[in-house]
DNA sequence: CCGAATCCCGACTGATACTG
DNA sequence: CAGTATCAGTCGGGATTCGG
């Protein structure tokens, strides 16, 4: 319902809209959704990303139980996440805007060209 | 496609989302999506949000052609905003992750209520 | 290999005041 | 009514460093 976005509970909302919504979560989460990686492996499938990103990224996941982290006692460690069946439902969700977003980007860009080039001419 | 997450264009991906992802821009849409609204009714029906950041916003949408803008040349001015085709599409995604979100607001508070509890006592 | 802790900068936001 | 301008505070997140 529209109505969430404006009553009830905005806060809540925001929140976990943040989270998904912030810089490194969604891309987790597509590779999380592919297979479970372990962390160093995240950190070269995802462009860009930082050991403290990735980190901090990944424990606001497990947090939510978006994510599970499982530890290996072996030497070297070994830690490998993977989507928990929340984390896989979200994962549809986030699918669906992907395809939105891959669907009218090319659109949004023209607007966005001829928006600001009739903002300098008059 | 999970790819869109990690390959292509992450940019785009990214820019595309931290703009719906923003704090107040899904607040808009979803009021917009019940009915047009002009500048004060918004400030009005969406909680907190200031006159600055309302027009940042729609601003943004403007810019991406979600939203029209449409100036009346009365005294006192009158302006209105709705959404366009596009912005009504995005509405539709919009509203699978509000419903996401509200079927699992809960299971999710209660994990990081019990990841937190858990962190403190070993 | 995996991660925690610290420092720091730029971007985002809000309060306030002013304008057509 | 519908904005714009300016300034100050907060915060995400990147670089770097240290530990298990």
């Amino acid at each position: 319902m529209a109505q969430l976005c404006t009553s009830e509970d905005p806060d809540m909302f925001r929140s976990l809209l943040s989270r998904i919504g912030d810089k490194w979560t969604l891309l987790v989460i597509g590779v999380l959704g592919e297979e479970r990686r372990r962390f160093t492996e995240l950190t070269e499938i995802i462009p860009g990303i930082s050991r403290r990103m990735l980190t901090v990224t990944v424990r606001a996941l497990e947090r939510d139980g978006l994510v599970s982290r499982t530890v290996y006692a072996e030497v070297p460690p070994r830690v490998e996440y993977e989507l928990t069946a929340l984390g896989r439902s979200l994962q549809l969700v986030a699918l669906t805007l992907a395809d939105w977003v891959s669907e009218h980007q090319h659109t949004i860009v023209g607007n966005r060209r001829s928006f600001d080039s009739d903002a300098r001419e008059p």
